[in-house]
RNA sequence: GGGAGUUUAGCUCAGCUGGGAGAGCGUCUGCCUUACAAGCAGAGGGUCACAGGUUCGAGCCCUGUAACUCCCACCA
């Protein structure tokens, strides 16, 4: 079976065909097999309109190398793949697409702007799952799913009527965060912190009782209009004499109560602040706590109310349909229509004007802007609905604190339950028309909320039939959150939901924990009942090779594709993995991936060795092993045993290096070059011997690497001999007590050292590799070193090796080169080329070191407390230790002595 | 303000429950040795941030310090 292959691997052609054929032959096809334990992994869906980036390109490595490895284990595995409706970043596309062309979402009317929507995830829903198969991910297309598409909008629908009727979803006026650019609310966790350079502006407000001036200083002087009370500690000693007064808000001459409320601290400016519950979420709480009525000042747009605002306000209130909390709205006069922004410059001019502005003052304050638009937040009074947090967060705290669900590595647990126990309710209504719309209908008549997962024709309360369904949407993470259920059949109990779920590990990236980790974790448990997965694995976030992190506006993103294309999906997957720890951000950079690029042609050129010249038709391990046969053996065992243990504990970094070391180091510079002098030699037997284990230790390797490199190395085990099938649904390779050779392993080890001793000293004297030389072992233990011959003659430009007893081979090696080892002596006619004083001076620093090292283990032998503590083990080491060191300087002294006598 | 992480070779990073410090890249030397020059053989290079402590023994555990990074938080 003589092949011809390229002398260096291209995996552009390879890698499409051998995916096209593992998903049209359902490879990657998840099955119910009552005999197998199951093993699931959802992914973390990608925005539908997304591209691929170094993120996913992470996570879905890790992922692919966990369920290919469970998968090769013999679990019943399954990958769910999908995609995210993404409602907020999408609807901000589509709405910029409609801008290019001269439309707004008001003029196009919901029903088209939707269909726009459906046929723009249509043409770019595909390009993301399409960018997925490239990298190699094996999961089970014939089951992704999208956040929007029936099953899961049904998994929606019932989780919020459940949650209605249970009363942990409401609907009332409460402080929010209004994007005025996305003209939408969002949650807490959708605000992201900046610090931007501010002022503190100090402004005088009359005491009506008094006529003094209280200095109160504010970072936002517009919302002064909607101040409805001046806030004092009842401790503070400067403003006893006011308990109870009033101040004249200057600018609308209005009378509002000064309060004594915790809220103001005295060691804070001047010990008063400004209340202005319907636009600041602290003035929100002292509003309730002193039962201040709110009053709004801004339009839903970022403007300041006028008085059509106000007549809307009226004729609410008028048609009885107002809530209680509904907030009041000002007519701002001239300030009304401005935006906040000139609102403000007004507002200060006027101050001045009046003399009430007294002080200016540069600061930097972090202020709350939208994590989409980036557009400062202004937090509003407005009425939204809101999932009731405290009920559910407390079983998802405790599912965590009992080890339900852990997270890896274990530090996320903190970061998880700080956001869980911090939570405030969830603001899950969004002003946007691309998600699932919210299904509550609302009576015209007498104001009634009914709730239902299918639109009610007539009011319950009134039998109205005038009914209008709530015009927002739900929060796109509303969704996600069924995610890991709802891909599995749920609401309904399906074979699917009943086998895979819950499911096994979640792999996703510490950003987005409270997000949506922890808000599975809660819709799981108050769901399902069960805890949707048992492990999370936190990974870090790709960073440039400048450390920073790849953005659009930095234009510093590597784009995976591209990489793939230049390299090859093996070699990026690995590059991800390998040096990496779990949790920890890492750099991209070309001259890694070029390293693993290198590894996936080295592994490439190790299989074109043995298949060019290969001649079996079977692998089967031959009965007679070599010495060299048993020691790559028996450290293939060991590789098998602490890949299997790294990868359950979610160590990829560690088993990627390891299995990298294994086949650069042991395989390849090693094994395979022992192995040529029988491979390549005419007595049949040692051939086949040859082949057999090469191609035995071959096929491990392939296997043990395949979750990392899929592609490479499918494509090389199905040019070897092999079992029926595909390497991805061969068994993984398991440790065996029959190819364990300790005692084999430590005499090759022994050879290996001569070997590389006497490299050392060729390359010190700069011997060419084309001067062969006879070399003379003097050893007192001469069966250890019975294939010494041929190693040296392979390896190390031995021309014809003999073995002699260190008292016999004395004279025969006078005047030859010498290096030593603990046990043997090897000796080399290459006097000529050697100066005697560079020599000496070479064996002396040599003694030091052999002198250095017996010091150390004499130290340690000669603690009492090491000796009377230290387990067996390390003590044993350390005798080893000390009996070479000695042996070593004795003979690296009679070669001194030897020397010196010439 | 609270929490977390990082600090190891020139650079980028590994280092499992404590047992004399590793890899890749880069540097230097020598090699086209018929799998691979995207390679082979060798060399050099580290007070494991700092200061204490625990231990027979600390890169690893404890306490503190410093620098950098990130997350969370309503500092008017």
């Amino acid at each position: 079976m003589k092949k011809e292959l390229p002398k260096t691997y291209d995996p552009r052609d390879i890698e499409g065909r051998i995916y096209k054929k593992w998903e049209s032959e359902g490879c990657f096809r998840g099955i119910i097999d009552k005999d197998k334990k199951p093993y699931t992994i959802v992914m973390p869906p990608p925005n539908v309109t997304g591209q691929l980036h170094m993120g996913h390109a992470v996570d879905n490595t890790l992922q692919d190398i966990l369920i290919r490895f469970k998968r090769m284990q013999g679990y019943a595995a399954l990958w769910v793949p999908g995609t995210d409706h993404a409602a907020i970043a999408t609807e901000a596309k589509i709405v910029e697409q409609m801008r290019k062309e001269g439309l707004t979402k008001a003029e196009l009317g919901r029903e088209k702007f939707l269909e726009r929507a459906w046929a723009w995830k249509e043409k770019y829903g595909n390009r993301i799952v399409e960018q997925l198969r490239t990298l190699g991910s094996s999961c089970d297309w014939e089951r992704e799913h999208f956040t929007m598409d029936g099953q899961c909008s049904k998994a929606v629908l019932d989780v919020f009527v459940n949650l209605y009727d249970k009363k942990l979803i409401y609907r009332g006026n409460r402080m929010i965060n209004w994007c005025p650019k996305c003209r939408t609310s969002i949650s807490d966790a959708e605000v992201e912190y900046e610090e931007k350079a501010g002022h503190f502006w100090h402004i005088l407000y009359p005491v009506k009782e008094t006529g003094e001036y209280l200095e109160i200083a504010t970072t936002r002087p517009e919302t002064m209009l909607g101040d409805t009370a001046v806030a004092i500690n009842s401790e503070d000693p400067r403003y006893k004499h006011l308990h109870g007064c009033h101040v004249i808000l200057p600018l609308i001459n209005k009378e509002i109560p000064i309060v004594c409320d915790e809220h103001a601290d005295m060691e804070k400016g001047t010990g008063v602040v400004k209340i202005t519950p319907a636009h600041d979420p602290n003035d929100f709480e002292v509003g309730l706590r002193h039962n201040l009525p709110s009053v709004r000042c801004f339009t839903y747009d970022g403007r300041m109310t006028g008085a059509e605002d106000l007549k809307e306000y009226r004729e609410l209130i008028e048609s009885g349909k107002a809530a209680d909390d509904e907030p009041e709205v000002l007519d701002c006069g001239k300030y009304a229509g401005m935006t906040t922004a000139e609102a403000r410059e007004a507002v200060l001019a006027d101050l001045a004007e009046l003399k009430l502005l007294k002080d200016t003052e540069d600061i930097k304050h972090e202020v709350g802007t939208c994590y989409r638009c980036h557009e400062t937040i202004e937090p509003m009074i407005s009425k939204q609905w809101f999932v009731r947090m405290k009920p559910l967060a407390e079983p998802a705290v405790k599912a965590v604190e009992d080890g339900e669900i852990q997270f890896i590595p274990e530090r996320f647990t903190k970061t998880y339950l700080n956001w869980m126990n911090n939570t405030r309710d969830w603001c899950i209504s969004r002003q946007l028309w691309w998600g699932h719309r919210i299904p509550a209908w609302y009576c015209a008549d007498c104001g009634e909320t009914i709730v239902a997962k299918t639109a009610p024709t007539t009011c319950p309360k009134c039998g109205c039939t005038d009914l209008s369904q709530d015009p927002d949407s739900l929060d796109t993470w509303f969704s996600s959150a069924l995610w890991p259920f709802s891909v599995l059949g749920w609401p309904d109990e399906t074979e699917d939901y009943k086998f895979f779920y819950p499911t096994s590990t979640l792999v996703t990236g510490y950003d987005i924990i409270g997000f949506w980790v922890s808000r599975m974790i809660f819709s799981g448990l108050a769901y399902t009942g069960k805890a949707p997965f048992s492990k999370v694995v936190i990974h870090g976030i790709v960073r440039d090779s400048q450390g920073r992190k790849m953005s659009k506006s930095l234009g510093n993103g590597v784009d995976p594709l591209e990489v793939i294309e230049k390299y090859g999906a093996d070699a990026l997957r690995f590059m991800l993995v390998q040096g990496s720890s779990p949790g920890n951000d890492l750099r991209y950079s070309d001259d890694k991936i070029i390293a693993m690029r290198n590894f996936t042609n080295k592994i490439w050129n190790a299989s074109r060795f043995l298949l060019m010249n290969m001649t079996i038709e079977r692998i089967e391990l031959p009965t007679e092993l070599a010495l060299e046969d048993k020691w790559i053996l028996s450290k293939l065992n060991t590789l098998i045993s602490d890949v299997t243990h790294n990868l359950e504990n979610f160590d990829m970094g560690v088993a990627a290096q390891k299995v990298y070391d294994f086949i650069w180091n042991s395989f390849c510079d090693w094994y395979i070059e022992l192995s040529k002098n029988r491979f390549g030699s005419t007595d049949e037997t040692k051939k086949k011997n040859a082949e057999n284990v090469l191609a035995y230790v071959l096929t491990d390797i392939l296997k043990l690497l395949h979750p990392f490199m899929p592609f490479i190395t499918e494509e090389i085990y199905q040019a070897l001999p092999h079992d029926e099938g595909y390497l991805m649904l061969q068994s993984w390779p398991e440790y065996s007590e029959s190819l364990c050779f300790p005692d084999d392993e430590a005499r090759m080890e022994k050879i290996m050292a001569a070997v590389r001793a006497v490299r050392e000293c060729r390359s010190e004297h700069k011997v060419p590799n084309s001067r062969k030389t006879q070399i003379v072992i003097l050893t007192d233990c001469a069966e250890q070193y019975a294939e010494a011959g041929e190693f040296l003659t392979r390896l190390a430009g031995a021309s014809q090796v003999s073995v002699e007893s260190t008292a016999s081979g004395a004279d025969k090696t006078r005047g030859m080169i010498t290096v030593a080892t603990a046990d043997a002596k090897l000796c080399m006619p290459l006097r000529e080329l050697v100066d005697t004083e560079a020599e000496l001076a070479r064996i002396k620093k040599e003694l030091e070191k052999a002198h250095k090292e017996l010091d150390f283990a004499a130290g340690k032998l000669n603690n009492e407390s090491f000796v009377a503590k230290a387990p067996e083990k390390v003590i044993a080491d350390i005798r080893d230790k000390e009996a070479k060191a000695k042996a070593l300087i004795q003979n690296l002294e009679e070669m001194l002595s030897a020397l010196t006598a010439e």
